[in-house]
DNA sequence: GACATATTCTACAGCACGTAGAAAAGAAGG
DNA sequence: CCTTCTTTTCTACGTGCTGTAGAATATGTC
């Protein structure tokens, strides 16, 4: 499910910040001057796609992430790369792209 | 720039199938019964993408893919890793979640 | 030139997103 | 309990993208 823009800059603004936050919060800490109904509305879209959850407890709900923006982009990776038929052939070529410096740090990382 | 399903189709068509095609056999080809027109318009968005390349010379004019499936693949790969301020966490995760097998096709691809 | 084929223009419906007012629901104090 | 403030939900609209294709135009063929 991809994001527009306002949803992005929530879903940072959620990762970047610990906590729970209430969507007046949120709407102070974002850039521009919107209306709170606006980042409800947005925190509403998120909850449905799964990206945030809810705290409906008490008034005012608090809202988060549901999980960390790296495990959210592995799941983008996954998705980009489920959708081609040699997951294999694509890893060659970006590996072949990175860096040698990033392609040492990626080597360390397979040692486990 | 993310593809709409029918555009989607026509980019694994154009991939899957090799040389330039025409917009009647891309029809011809594709699964359903659209108009040849649909089938031109999707054409000319993906080439105002920067996804197809066309032939203009002679008629009917011949398209084809701009670059492999694997580099436009990579391409998406490396956005969606340009989102995220710690591009090496990501990868972490991600080599995390990979399969032994996998990991080992990875180890081999880093021998260049 | 008449006819067939191919391309471009124009158009529209549906959906996602940014945006927010109006209405409703809940809290808080007197 | 009744009023008032805060918070949430409902409803709505403009915009841009995508699927879809007819109408109009251009090009090639005989």
């Amino acid at each position: 499910m991809a994001l527009g823009d306002l949803e992005r800059s929530v879903m940072d603004l959620l990762w970047d910040r610990p906590g729970p936050h209430t969507a007046n919060e949120v709407r102070d800490t974002l850039a521009g001057d919107l209306a709170v109904t606006t980042v409800l509305t947005v925190l509403s879209r998120l909850e449905k796609k799964g990206l945030v959850q809810r705290d409906g407890g008490r008034r005012p709900h608090r809202y988060g992430a549901v999980s960390s923006r790296e495990d959210h982009t592995v799941g983008l990776l996954n998705e980009v790369l489920g959708s081609v038929p040699d997951r294999q052939a694509v890893l060659a070529r970006f590996l072949g792209g990175i860096g040698p410096d990033e392609a040492a740090a990626v080597r360390r990382l397979l040692e486990d």
